[in-house]
DNA sequence: GCCGCGAATGTAAGCGGTTACATTCATGCC
DNA sequence: GGCATGAATGTAACCGCTTACATTCGCGGC
């Protein structure tokens, strides 16, 4: 039980030291004139008492907790993994905490979480594709501080260049020969999902579509359900690299040769991307990149701003070009 | 800025509802006896005016922050991603705020982190195989309720049974016929790595080892440096998946075919085992039940505990044993 | 020797909640 | 009607720190 610690405070210190409380705050936050003498006496107190200051008073006292909230649709998956990292490095720069919160997809959950801000971190990245999700900010205590990944709003977000990426995708198919391109879906109500099938749809020269969802089964499915047509289609766009992978796996399964039978081509360039065989033609998103700069929008003053971060096509061997051949050691 | 929010306080909410801030208190925490009537008008004020209750103020009149800190050694990988995501589930679950911290393997940064619990998180857990570990638990607040993973400590850990994992895979590729089984080594100051390299060695009929740090890189350049000795191993077993990873990638570049010519073995399990082709055969550690568990036990009252996880073999592919061909599709 | 003044330090009022204790209120009973 | 009694509510201290403001100290200049 966390009781046993959490003894020794301010005052002991300043007791011990023979100061004052104002004297060790001072000495501690490097703030107002001390004499060097008593300073170095109220650190070697310190010392030997084995005093921290205690978080959450400080935080009241000074009203900043220097942590930021991190609201994540789930925690599955190396994109979630990679936002972490990239959002951890930064904030540890800058001498910032990291709370972090996977809410299933559950609406109710986030409108819990909404309610729980105010007071725990200084400012709130929340990261849900989900349409819907700028409409929940009406949760929040009024005015509080939030960026918005993946996703537009009101006040402060970055995203991706879905679209761009997307089209460039399927030009690259395009110039590879290719003419039945099929595209496997991602959610319904997802923003980025949208905007991926858009590029697809406005490029492609003809629509074949599967429905997914995101997850290596739904890819599974897909590359199931395609073989049975009796038009196959000669190459195979998914909307994110999980999904790809399941259509690696049922391709593989079904004897169907990878990029020699069909093309497949991926979106994201998750780590794993270039270690499945063959590997992974996408397009890669700066995952970390992402995270990075969600951070510094969490704790920046503007009141407004909209970041699109731009995608790049990597070429591997999926697709049967290996003109290009990138990355197979990182 | 996170100013223009934080407004409304308890205070407010009293004067507005006419009543004390003991009573607002008491109807949030459904504490003492409040009249249904006064109960109502409460909630109704506290909705109309916006108001959340100030974490931080919350926390310090309580003497508990519901918070728990997660130290570890690096964001990256899949591993972490899987144990965060055990944790959060669990903590979730029972009202609790994670605060995560990667710390690049940096002593002192760890430093940093354990002298900035106090008043922050009610407990910490600390992933760290590093076995000097266990010795900074020193620079914590005295008795600062702790929970070490992969490794052991004084007070309350849990870790996983890597001999036996190891022992047990060693048999299944002697099972298979192997003699010539190499083994490419963890860090040298890692606690998991270490006892998988024991199991290794006591069960091995030859030591055929190579170095490595648990990255893919370190498997690739062992899988090259493999394929020039005279006699090569017939077998490869990593000390963990990544690693297998990049053995597989440095086989594949040399045309060198997994199983056919050489049986190649993981360890961890990580989701992408099943991905890659062949389906990488490893040693499965309850990656997320590690999360969870870690997690009950930092909130548990237990002074003292050790607990450890069994691992079990995970039969694929690319040791070319395919009668218990396993969880290809998941 | 006294005064003025900046440097060093101390005092105490918050920060926004919780809660022990005090107070008020509504009943029921004599 | 007076009073004991428990329910409902209010008052104010406290959690551990920061900081505005007050106080003291040390010292040079007259």
């Amino acid at each position: 039980m966390p009781d046993s610690h959490d003894r020794v405070t301010i005052k002991d210190v300043a007791a011990q030291a023979g100061v004052s409380v104002a004297t060790i705050s001072r000495v501690l936050n490097g703030k107002g004139p001390v004499r060097e003498a008593t300073s170095r006496r109220v650190i070697e107190t310190c010392q030997a008492l084995r005093f921290t200051p205690h978080g959450v008073a400080r935080s009241l006292s000074i009203r900043r907790t220097h942590t930021i909230g991190l609201l994540l649709p789930d925690l599955h998956g190396e994109f979630f993994s990679e936002v972490i990292r990239g959002i951890d490095a930064e904030a540890r720069r800058s001498g910032y905490h990291l709370l972090v919160s996977g809410f299933h997809s559950d609406r109710q959950e986030m409108i819990a979480v909404f309610r729980a801000v105010r007071g725990r971190v200084d400012s709130l990245i929340v990261m849900s594709p989900d349409r819907e999700a700028s409409a929940l900010c009406a949760y929040l205590p009024a005015g509080f501080p939030i960026v918005l990944l993946n996703n537009t709003g009101v006040s402060r977000d970055i995203s991706i260049d879905n679209y761009g990426g997307a089209e460039a995708m399927v030009r690259h198919l395009r110039a590879l020969g290719h003419t039945r391109i099929a595209f496997i879906k991602g959610p319904d109500q997802n923003a980025d999902a949208a905007e991926r099938l858009r590029g697809y749809r406005d490029t492609s020269p003809q629509a074949i579509e599967f429905d997914g969802n995101f997850s290596e089964e739904a890819g599974y499915d897909a590359g199931i359900r395609m073989l049975s047509m009796t038009q196959k289609p000669t190459a195979v766009f998914a909307a994110n690299d999980a999904m790809a992978f399941g259509v690696m796996i049922a391709l593989r399964d079904s004897g169907v040769r990878v990029p020699h039978d069909i093309a497949l081509a991926g979106f994201d360039d998750i780590p794993t991307a270039r270690y499945v065989t063959p590997p992974l033609t996408t397009v890669k998103v700066p995952i970390a990149e992402l995270g990075r700069r969600a951070f510094d929008l969490a704790i920046s003053d503007e009141e407004q701003r909209h970041e699109v971060l731009q995608t790049t096509l990597v070429i591997r061997e999926s697709c049967g070009s290996t003109i290009l051949r990138g990355g197979t050691k990182s």
